[in-house]
DNA sequence: CCTACCGATCGGTAGG
DNA sequence: CCTACCGATCGGTAGG
């Protein structure tokens, strides 16, 4: 599994044979069916269980009884440290998942989808209530997906800033924005 | 190179054969081979001219005389044309240059890195002039690029918004925030 | 542009 | 977990 994250992460679903995962493990191939059923079954767990930490953020943006300013600073900043947590699962889980087919593909389909409305969902009440400028909804959820989306092409445990830095950065950029206050 | 744009973006680099891109041309895949190289060398062809919109765009970062807030938004909204008029080329370069080899690869990542710089400079003369709140400009531009690089994933033509709509919409978003001001 | 094909490599299996 | 292998498919080529 931990091979497996790394390479498809790296190289991509497809640009990853069996061979090179079990090279990583130090096996042959073959061996490798006495633990798994196919090389789909292996992205399909991959994917599912990178997708926990980001269905439990849903369930907190939907549920929580904080404003809706205190939750949405509170989910972006999670997401940060989650996908500070495992870069390699969250760039899996972000870009192969297409490669999942039938049932297993329309099941992620919706989990993506749920999040996605979880953003919305807190920034309509936001907006509702006056805290969030006039705003697009539709516009600033996709506003704060692609920039938490983007995380793990760039972030690095090594990098210039720490990760809290990183989450606490962000959050204050999407919420006040580029021009001085 | 139409064909090949369109399955590239839509399924990935590595799982689009030569068979696939002959077919939706309507010839057998050997007879690509009078027109092209090899596979890589079509992919090189489309992510270098899909660059070209975005390298022009870092030159008028670097060279255009008006105050930063007024380039980085102008830039922001041209480049939110410029993946409106064509998704799958930006999502082809966005995510498919991995796949190129040696020098070529290099060469990608090096106009990535000066796109970039682009933005990192003008952030920097802006935070530098007062007009940029205090910011950490590493985090601000991954957050711009982060919001850009996202757009080919969702935006469509047949969506509820117009371009321009989406264009000042992620501009006002990054540049006055979430939050009412 | 097609016919006919190539060597390599793929995901996966049988049997021990 | 290895040996030994399979059918399918890959990028690409020679010759017409």
């Amino acid at each position: 599994m931990d091979a497996a994250t790394h390479l498809f992460g790296d190289k991509g679903y497809r640009a990853t044979t069996m061979r090179d995962i079990a090279s990583e493990v130090g096996v042959l191939a073959g061996s490798l069916y006495a633990h798994i059923d196919s090389k789909e079954s292996l992205l399909l767990e991959i994917v599912t269980d990178a997708f926990d930490p980001f269905t439990r953020l849903a369930d907190y943006l939907e549920h929580a009884s904080e404003p809706p300013e205190v939750r949405l600073r509170t989910a972006i900043e999670e997401h940060v440290r989650a996908v500070a947590d495992s870069r390699e699962r969250t760039l899996v889980v972000l870009h192969q998942w297409r490669y999942l087919t039938g049932a297993q593909y329309t099941r992620i389909v919706a989990m993506r989808r749920r999040y996605e409305d979880a953003f919305s969902a807190t920034l309509e009440e936001g907006v509702a209530s006056g805290i969030f400028g006039p705003l697009d909804v539709r516009i600033a959820t996709f506003t704060i997906l692609g920039v938490l989306n983007w995380v793990p092409e760039w972030f690095s445990s090594k990098g210039p800033q720490t990760v809290d830095e990183v989450a606490h950065g962000l959050a204050d950029t999407l919420l006040l924005g580029l021009l001085r206050r």
